[in-house]
DNA sequence: TCCTTATTGAAAAAGATTTTCAATAAGGAT
DNA sequence: ATCCTTATTGAAAATCTTTTTCAATAAGGA
């Protein structure tokens, strides 16, 4: 089921700016911030406004078809997310991310974190940091 | 060694705001945020500027004395860090947050993506959600 | 108590995000 | 193909959030 379909059956239209978007972020190898794609938008010839680029992520969002990725200070953008669970490896100097899934190694540490602290623990964001084989010279 | 020390040994001073910041962190149960800081320092009739409480929350992050949390979408607070490398588990409905350390768990996962990818891998952002035990009901 | 200088607070500047609203265009119905 | 309804857009304005600037203040060593 492509995007047309995805958005038809919740009574929401395929437009230009969200076909731009979600092009971009599909070619993207780095976590975009909503002025990046805007920019990349514009350098494409696609003449989309900032707001709309804003909507359309937090839409995407929504549909999880879009994730947004977190540095330690600050929130460093979106990316594309493929289906199922998974995280990121970006790298702290080029920016490029790579995604990973296949979190079974925290199954322990999540089953004793329950129990010591009586949380339930639904969810996890996990991202790693470190230098992709070209920046590592 | 108490704040004093700590900020004497580099030169820096302990001033109000300071001393301000650092106690409505120790008494905090969920992140906050510097508005909510701010808020609560004017509260406590401690007459601070907020732009005092962002200049004290980047120092002492950068001093290892408090941490930055973060929610899936947004940036949720600072919470008071204890020293080495830990992480939190949030609360989604009260966002009360508990700290934990002891990610041994990881390193297999490391270790493999480093193999996998052709990455090195130097840090990490891990944060776990969930219900605390008093949202269960 | 004095002196140096780190620090503060207020205002202004700079940025990021959200709201508003009239004009446009998607896409189901005819 | 063409209409019609209404979701969506873009631009401007409003609203936040965060950072800079700078003269006045106050920490803390001498």
């Amino acid at each position: 089921m492509d995007l047309q379909d995805k958005l038809n059956q919740k009574g929401l239209r395929l437009t230009k700016p969200r076909q731009v978007v979600m092009t971009i972020l599909e070619r993207a190898t780095v976590p975009l911030s909503p002025q990046a794609i805007h920019q990349h938008a514009i350098e494409n010839q696609a003449d989309i406004g900032l707001v709309s680029v804003y909507r359309t992520l937090e839409l995407l969002t929504t549909m999880g078809l879009v994730r947004r990725v977190h540095g330690q200070d600050s929130c460093e953008g979106y990316v594309l997310a493929s289906p199922g669970h998974h995280h990121h490896l970006v790298c702290r100097t080029c920016d490029r991310a790579v995604e990973f899934t296949g979190t079974d190694n925290l199954i322990p540490l999540l089953e004793q974190l329950q129990h010591e602290t009586g949380f339930t623990v639904d969810e996890h964001l996990l991202q790693l940091y470190g230098l992709c084989p070209d920046c590592q010279n």
